[in-house]
RNA sequence: GGAGGGCUAGCGAAGUGGCCAAACGCAGCAGACUGUAAAUCUGUUCUCUGACGAGUUCGGUGGUUCGAAUCCAUCGCCCUCCA
């Protein structure tokens, strides 16, 4: 272990450096000194330290929630240090309990390694590829004998994993918590054990995985690693944490228009959040943006835009996020067409002897509704719009030319191709 | 091993023989308004029908009944307590 005192002034320069980047925007470091020990290790010896993060391989797309820690993760290379990227394909089998009411359904080892092959894809849009190392931990977990397991789970006791929040809860509120899934904090902390993790990385709901990892570490006779969480970003709804399951995320590999219509729609308390914890403003930026917004010379709605474009600008680019900002504004502020409507084919064969077509039946053909009710639902609630006139009787029939526009709302809407 | 409770629309949750296509909340969709797909307010949310109306739905199956989400049998799944 490096000695403060043995270093030269300018690794200590370096080791301060290094430590105020990285313990920015944390939630928690456990322990709290030991990271700047870990760095000073690292400097002295000339030696990257491996930074651990393991991805739940259930849903295949990475949202904005992931890319916390992911632009954490990029600040340790950044530093120079070396991120273990763990496909959890083992315990993905398994299923993380974490924050789960209930017992969540086991993946197949097919779904696993296709959902793993997407993260593959998308994780590079924030990670430096040449330091990061990608494992699956079926690896070193597979192998292991039921002697292995048993020995395993002798490091830990049943009321240490009741501590844990969600089983907790479970246990107290009657639901069921089933032997295997007390296994995932054990082989979460056993890939660090494997891998001699110096710092894992997760968001504050991985607190207690994360700290797993430290005992065994220990128990098996090494250092313990450092447990870094970052905190978690909520998703559209505004209350729950941004996830897959819930729906109410926004995807890095989504449109840029749906990206940014969604970003649009994050409730205003949130937004500076999302800047903080979502993009890459820089720390003194975002105090200006919110003292601007505090004090009303900045408006709520220019700040959200600005989160909206930068949120497209950083997965698709500059060029993308104006378009999808153009969009926006031409569709959702001045209430206008944009530029570009999808075709949709509608067979003559659809119409009647006078090449009339009653507007609900339109709208199934078209797909803009799934089923008549719908679509007079729609109708009637005043949704319909044919070149920009408002359909209002239900019963109504039109004859459709080539080139006409039929909205529902203001999202969906199609230019009409007569075939 | 014993005793008991449960399974209802996307989710949560009422409903215990006809008034139930099924209250209510959430979520969704739309409208108004706006500062945006924020907030707020309003409408709407099984399918077919212009409408009257009809048809499928309450874990699966089979019964009882003029009539079942509601009663009975059976199968499956879940939970609790006792041992």
């Amino acid at each position: 272990m490096a000695e403060w005192n043995e270093l030269s002034t300018e690794q200590q320069q370096e080791v301060e450096r290094q430590w105020a980047i990285l313990r920015s925007g944390a939630s928690e470091v456990v322990p709290e000194d030991a990271l700047k020990q870990k760095i000073a290790d690292s400097i002295a010896e000339g030696r990257p330290l491996n930074v651990k993060l393991g991805m739940d391989p259930s849903a295949p797309d990475i949202h904005l929630g992931h890319t916390v820690v992911l632009h954490k993760l990029r600040q340790f290379q950044e530093c120079g240090h070396r991120v273990q990227l763990i496909i959890g394909d083992f315990t993905g089998r398994i299923g993380d309990p974490t924050g789960k009411s209930e017992t969540r359904k086991q993946l197949s080892e097919e779904d696993v390694r296709r959902n793993a092959e997407t993260y593959r894809k998308q994780i590079y849009k924030i990670l430096d590829p040449v330091l990061t190392e990608v494992h699956f931990n079926s690896k070193w977990l597979a192998p292991l004998t039921f002697a292995d397991v048993v020995g395993l789970a002798a490091k830990t006791t049943v009321a240490r994993m009741l501590e844990r929040d969600d089983f907790q809860k479970r246990y107290t509120g009657g639901q069921a918590i089933h032997i295997h899934e007390f296994f995932y904090p054990l082989m979460q902390g056993y890939d660090s054990v494997a891998l001699h993790t110096d710092v894992e990385l997760g968001g504050t709901d991985q607190t207690f995985n994360l700290l797993m990892g430290r005992t065994l570490q220990k128990e098996y006779g090494m250092p313990a690693q450092v447990a870094m969480t970052m905190p978690l970003l909520e998703g559209l709804d505004g209350v729950n944490k941004m996830s897959k399951s819930l729906g109410n995320y926004i995807g890095i590999d989504e449109e840029p228009r749906e990206i940014f219509g969604k970003a649009m729609s994050i409730p205003d308390e949130l937004m500076l959040k999302f800047y903080g914890l979502a993009t890459d403003i820089s720390p003194a930026e975002l105090e200006a943006l919110s003292a601007g917004l505090r004090e009303g010379w900045i408006h709520p709605r220019d700040a959200k835009m600005n989160l909206a474009h930068t949120l497209v600008r950083l997965y698709h680019g500059e060029q993308a996020a104006a378009e999808a900002k153009r969009y926006f504004v031409t569709v959702f502020q001045e209430r206008a067409l944009p530029a570009d409507i999808p075709d949709a084919v509608l067979r003559r064969s659809e119409l009647g002897e006078n090449g009339a077509i009653r507007v609900v039946r339109l709208l199934v053909a078209l797909g803009l509704a799934p089923s008549n009710g719908e679509a007079r639902r729609s109708i009637q609630g005043g949704a319909v719009k044919l070149n920009e006139v408002k359909v209002e009787d239900l019963l109504a029939e039109v004859v459709p030319a080539d080139g006409d526009v039929i909205q529902v709302g203001k999202r969906s809407m199609v230019r009409i191709r007569l075939l």
